[in-house]
DNA sequence: GAAGGCACTGGAAACGTTTTCAGTAAGCTC
DNA sequence: GAGCTTACTGAAAACGTTTCCAGTGCCTTC
């Protein structure tokens, strides 16, 4: 296609058709242009190899037709989803997204919004780190953010998040009805979602009469891993564990394993997200799904009808999850066949 | 920060520090500039909360500092490791990346090109399809590109890929130190990483004697659940599956489950990419593991070298594989033990 | 004390678009 | 046939930068 090194530019393509380059400028934009111009036109564009240059389309006409994204880690299956659907909608629309990774590190996360400044972007679709989300209504950006996932209950910002303490209640509702009483609880230690989980556990249990067991770890399955084997060798030893988010998920079934237990018997065990292979592990495991394709669709349908009303008072999107039930919360053993229910206290 | 409602530009600071916008310019640039002014500059930089618009630096500088990358699927997780190596590397030296999912469709594929030479980004990382793969030499992009994991042998192109056929020959290799003879593969159709792990099988069973037998699948779970489901219950039985991808994994996993099997007695199993589940499910997944990292940063410092090196003849990264053994090649029983042995043929 | 060099500075010209504005020609209306 | 539309067209002015070029002082050097 293009002859010489160089990419041919808007003036080439209106030199090689004898036409202005106004007049390129409309055939590319649908504008008014008479027939026997608008082909030759389309010839010449053809004959360059002409691509438009998106920058200098974007500086031109102040529209970067770009959307952010920032989250803790892509590599979280529950991310990776949301991304992809965010994208599809983005690209649908003829919109970018640039996408970043923040490790629920404050400092980058500031680092990046300043990224997004500069990239003069029409919107941010945002998963904060508490400490961001505190700081959040003071930072005047230019451009609207719909929060992910988290959330302040403050909202000055458009939100999508699940219904969190729901969706904990849901595990707890479901593990005291399948006979289990002594259920400890996992939650994240960095973000909201951890919190709000942990509420809607502790409202559930306290609900049945049950004594409430929760602890906060760091977002990584080893940690998880460890406060399980820890917590199995202590008086208090429980029956079942819920946890925050399928890492956790992933390190109680690694410590079963290390202590012999088997899943449900030796310990049952409940949690969130429910990726293909929660299906696989052990006898399948309990999980709340979360529509995670209706969250990255919703997040950009919030943030297209910001766009268009930009002063209409913010809005919270609050969907449901899906209780899955699976073989990791089968039916507990009846306690007479269970010493271990009197061993402590 | 900044009081207007608009967006202060490099000509408001001028304004406010009392100097020319070149000299603005140079300080945000690190050019030459007096003590004085340079704090003057600084100063009204603050004052007027400025950002730099990168679209009109872009414009200007003729350099996007944007790398593009174009995978199947993001969700692939072989495909967020290495996308979150890149992102990681591109944000370290100062660019962006702008990612793009395929869905192995040629189509799009020609798409995502097309919008990366408008977007003038500097280099491409791209996981063709086969398709693609034939035309890419014909269609003069003018950015490098670097492939990662799917490679032409003609390669006009840099490249860093997995010793395919190596990998897939170890868990032949394996597989057959382990008792098993009747060992099947399953293959992805759309890549040419399904053809060359396929190429590794089938010449690692020659070599000892066995006769391969192995079938092409779209790249879905499904699939592969179909197949195992369907060849299992033909004449030739196979005792062991090699499949190239997590994908199939999870297709055989569920097939076995499905076919009241057990992980390895009934049916041994072998595959790609080591994520964190493989080790959870069943006995354990023995799998290769790619080193997914350095697949993503390789290609990056690859593109580096080209941008600097823009004439020196292409190169090809061939990365081994580490053999994860685990529970699903457990030594096969001894044949005696197993009836089936002689049920066929 | 003139000439040259150095260190900084500002004006203005790019970069590749879109969009405003002012034309021009043709077709209608009376 | 004058006056109005209508339908298109091109020149030129943005958009926010960087960078070239030409100063302007001031300090050396002879």
């Amino acid at each position: 296609m293009s002859v010489s090194g160089k990419t041919a530019s808007i003036k080439d393509v209106a030199l090689a058709a004898g036409v202005s380059v106004a007049t390129v400028s409309r055939v590319l934009g649908n504008g008014p242009v008479s027939e026997a111009l608008r082909k030759r036109v389309e010839d010449a564009v053809r004959a360059t190899g002409y691509r438009p240059n998106l920058s200098a389309r974007r500086l031109r006409s102040q529209h970067s037709q770009t959307i952010g994204l920032v989250v803790s880690d892509i590599r979280n299956p529950f991310f990776t989803a949301v991304s992809r659907a965010v994208e599809d909608a983005a690209y649908r629309a003829g919109m970018r997204v640039i996408l970043c990774n923040s490790d629920e590190n404050p400092e980058r996360e500031e680092l990046y919004l300043r990224l997004m400044q500069e990239e003069r972007i029409t919107g941010l679709i945002f998963a904060p780190t508490r400490s961001t989300l505190d700081r959040l209504d003071g930072l005047d950006l230019d451009f609207p953010v719909v929060l992910i996932d988290r959330n302040a209950p403050t909202g000055r910002h458009d939100a999508v998040v699940l219904d969190n303490p729901r969706a904990a209640a849901m595990l707890v509702e479901h593990l005291h009805a399948q006979g289990y009483r002594r259920i400890a609880g996992l939650f994240g230690n960095t973000s909201t979602t951890g919190q709000e989980r942990h509420d809607g556990y502790r409202a559930a249990m306290a609900a049945r009469g049950l004594t409430p067991a929760a602890r906060f770890l760091a977002p990584y399955a080893d940690a998880a891993e460890e406060a399980v084997v820890d917590w199995m060798a202590e008086s208090d030893r429980p029956e079942a564990f819920v946890v925050s988010n399928s890492l956790f998920l992933m390190g109680v079934v690694k410590a079963a394993r290390r202590l012999g237990l088997s899943i449900p018997d030796g310990l049952a065990v409940a949690g969130f997200d429910n990726e293909p292979w929660t299906e696989l592990v052990g006898p399948g495991l309990t999980v709340i799904e979360q529509p995670v394709q209706d969250i990255g669709r919703s997040a950009m349908a919030l943030l297209f009808e910001r766009l268009e009303a930009p002063d209409r008072p913010s809005r919270r999107l609050v969907l449901g999850g899906t209780c899955i039930v699976r073989g990791s919360t089968a039916a507990r053993m009846a306690p007479v066949m269970n010493p271990r229910l009197t061993d402590a206290d």
